[in-house]
DNA sequence: GCGGGAGCGTGACGCCCATCACAGCCGGCA
DNA sequence: TGCCGGCTGTGATGGGCGTCACGCTCCCGC
């Protein structure tokens, strides 16, 4: 049951300059300078919602802050989270290149500040600039690979151990590690966890409380510690 | 368990003209023309791969006929089937953009003649033509999206019947209608549609006899009648 | 302080479905 | 013809986990 949220958009984005990110960097000079011409900023408050799963595409937003959850739901009101989007990520990009409908829903859960561009004005300046349009069809491709590796925790585990054991473990793949020890704050309620792996809240519950008594992890508040990563991956082989 | 097929190619696929293929169509004549001399036609035989999940990207194949699966496994032998590939598609177009290492394997199901490009003239290509990556990348966000249709198949469902139902409506999509039935022909196994909607081959097979007993299809040999759409999209909402 | 809501922990119950086992069926091949 | 291997159908069984229900702890606003 996705809430209704308004576009409250708030035009005073000032103070967020044009960023290095990962899509747009290394252009030349002269495309960079089209880009900010095409740009513009604004911000959002938590619950705001970017674009809706079904709506045909208006644009892509590039974010400067914040946090973005990206999902999609069924008619009974489940949803399937694929993704926290963060600061550099760019939303909407497949459904503006194809024109086809936005195929997730992008809903603000920490206040966000964006760089919008117009689907127009994009894909006239990915005409004109064909190296920008090289970066994006990679970027495009990174974007499936990661949806492909989502498929993979969903369809080939058989428990709901594995689903959780594969969440945390691709978690902690990005994170530098300690004395055995990998910590990551986590700041996802055991709801929005269950709707990342397709599982219920109750078992995201009992699975935490299972990995913690066999000393696979630690979680003081917010903060999650990986006390025994090769404990985890046992988990996956069985 | 992934057989270990050696790549027996067969260079001689000179009947196997350069085709109109969704990708590639209505680009410049220079770039046709460039694309060509590029592109190198080989056939492969039942049971070949043309790429394993892992390896790093060697190049693109454009199917000019037969049939691909293309799939991903876990350690322990399951696997999940993503899609099947026929005559017209791209396969490993993701993985020779990004350079990652292909996410599928890709298995001939059916004796194949595929045209290949290598990734380093593949590239080559595409910095030097970018309205070809501008197709490339529109290419890739409508791959996206019907990966992103493959999750809510698999992750928004509860019942094996409505995965089931999902798939053949799917499947259906594509096929005209004619007196309220739709008329489609299955070359998959009982075991290959369940690696598809991620369930058991016993399941797959009582979830058809229970269809075939709601009068909600028919199946006379390898094609497949849906006999009663409306009922089949029913089972979705329980 | 106190009510209320959001999030977490936990027990009981029951169903769905994976798994195992085996039996028919069909096509291919010697 | 008869064997064999792949595919399909079906029963029995058991465990995993979704669901319901309820209590608890925070935190926040009044």
């Amino acid at each position: 049951m996705r809430a209704p949220y308004g576009l409250e958009i708030i035009e005073s984005c000032l103070s967020c300059p044009y960023r290095e990110d990962r899509l747009f960097c290394n252009l030349s000079p002269p495309a960079v300078q089209k880009l900010a011409t095409i740009t513009s900023a604004a911000a959002y408050p938590k619950g705001a919602t970017l674009f809706l799963e079904g709506q045909s595409p208006r644009g892509v937003f590039v974010l400067c802050s914040g946090r973005v959850k990206l999902s999609t739901s069924s008619a009974d009101g489940r949803s399937l989270i694929l993704r926290i989007s963060e600061s550099g990520e760019v939303l909407g990009l497949p459904a503006t290149v194809t024109g086809k409908p936005y195929e997730l829903t992008a809903d603000v859960i920490e206040p966000t500040q964006a760089n919008f561009i117009s689907r127009k004005d994009f894909l006239c300046f990915l005409r004109e600039h064909g190296e920008a349009a090289l970066r994006v069809a990679q970027h495009l491709g990174e974007t499936y690979h990661s949806a492909i590796a989502e498929m993979r925790t969903i369809g080939l585990s058989h428990s709901a151990a594995e689903k959780m054991a594969r969440f945390l473990l691709d978690l902690s793949a990005n994170q530098e590690e300690q004395k055995g020890e990998v910590r990551l704050t986590l700041t996802l309620t055991h709801e929005e966890i269950a709707q990342m792996i397709g599982a219920s809240r109750e078992t995201v519950t009992r699975v935490f409380a299972d990995f913690k008594k066999k000393q696979l992890l630690r979680v003081t508040g917010s903060s999650l510690i990986i006390a025994n990563r090769a404990g985890l991956e046992k988990v996956l082989g069985s």
